[in-house]
DNA sequence: AGAGGCCTTGCGGTTTCCCGCAAAAGAGAT
DNA sequence: ATCTCTTTTGCGGGAAACCGCAAGGCCTCT
């Protein structure tokens, strides 16, 4: 059995070694990934079918790598190992996630048994393995109450990237007032003016304010922003 | 002599630890707090007048923790230990360091040598020890023609957070016109619309835009706007 | 003092955002 | 089928953002 470690921290890389040659004794051999990219590159490799990855990386994050390895072969399976428990995180994750891939999520301030558990459970027997506090993160954005929907989520990246209401319409395929109605949902959700009392109406610019409480409560995160900001300029070149 | 190393991540603290001791031999106990509240703390006992200090921790930012320090006691040493040099981090240390403070800026990507050198100059010498490459950012923003002034980076903060022009001017003690001179400055500097031709005029908003383009460039980062929304919510409630 | 720069401020106009109102178009339940 | 509930779309208007133009203030240099 091969482990492919991504991770860009050589401290937290060489304590990955550790607990994975410690969780799992038939490991024969453990290749590392300083970076996205590198990780994409090596998962390649024959019989490379399990994957520890860290989430914010450098030069390409884990999500976008994790993206295309699961793109060529879905049933690869994937420990993700991060610092946080962002909404945007998980968003992310649970998009890409194909039908057959077992994976799991823990978080970097777990103990070195829940996370010896965790690849046991992931590597050997392809089950699904989510700490709790990033649970109770998906579970919420499956209630309509709380939580942002799918589409409410993309327009909100759209605004958060500068487009215009204009613009937003013709990449969503809606109306005009269509993406102005899902915005305005979005400022009730984030709760963009200030609670209750409104001592200062004309003091926020919802649109702004919206972007700001967004990364305040980590629906959206810089590295999402990244991202999407490539995928834009794509379809500004290309669709349009 | 006593050092204080605030770190969250407990395979960097150490790390840090045993940095500390191979380079300081002098050294009799070392402190370590957890995050910047604690850091705090901590540097308020006798004889702690060295401290290592993450940026980006959780409950309280390195930056904030370190203001706090200066602002009790001047002549406090502080290395600070980062993943990054966001001109954001470079910006707000600059703001605060005392004229009569020795620090540091050292990566964590640099090598166990460079690390020592740095606690034995400043710790030892009282020199001032930056790493190149924030150096070099450091620099830029001395060039009118690069980088933003202290003014522009406030009506940024100030957009970002999501005011109206109206307020930010009541804020910066400006006219409304004036602001909307900053703001025209800043879409310029952050190359806000597409470079050259203008093949979509109306696709941009371009104060969000602006937003977007300040956190890819890492002029802003998250952090940074969580403080300055307390400091708003504080300004929202008491002045006016 | 005068000239040239830079920053600030005001005026006026266009565009975009924000939102109440209401009609049309599904989706689902009884 | 009809009756709801939700979502989408249009219309219209008030507020904010965006920006060209120009007048005044403050600085430096000669």
């Amino acid at each position: 059995m091969r482990v492919l470690v991504v991770e860009d921290d050589p401290l937290h890389a060489s304590y990955l070694r550790e607990a994975v040659r410690g969780a799992l004794p038939g490991v024969i051999d453990i290749v590392e990934a300083r970076d996205g990219m590198e990780g994409e590159r090596l998962a390649r490799e024959p019989g490379c079918a399990s994957v520890v990855m860290d989430l914010q990386m450098s030069r390409r994050t884990g999500i976008e790598a994790a993206r295309t390895i699961w793109a060529e072969r879905p049933a690869t399976r994937i420990l993700f190992w991060s610092n946080y428990s962002d909404e945007a995180y998980v968003r992310g994750i649970s998009r890409i996630v194909p039908k057959e891939a077992a994976y799991g999520y823990v978080l970097k301030t777990a103990s070195e048994d829940r996370l010896k558990l965790a690849l046991r459970a992931i590597f050997l027997e392809a089950q699904i393995v989510i700490d709790r506090e990033v649970h109770q993160i998906q579970h919420a954005r499956g209630r309509p109450e709380r939580g942002l929907t799918e589409a409410e989520h993309a327009v909100l990246v759209d605004a958060a990237l500068g487009l215009t209401d204009r613009c937003i319409a013709r990449r969503q395929h809606l109306s005009l007032r269509s993406v102005q109605n899902r915005l305005r949902g979005l400022y009730d959700k984030l709760e963009v003016l200030p609670e209750g009392n409104d001592l200062a109406p004309g003091d926020f610019n919802q649109r702004s304010r919206a972007v700001a409480r967004a990364l305040q409560k980590r629906i959206l995160n810089p590295q999402e922003l990244e991202y999407a900001e490539t995928k834009l300029q794509a379809w500004l070149r290309g669709d349009r």
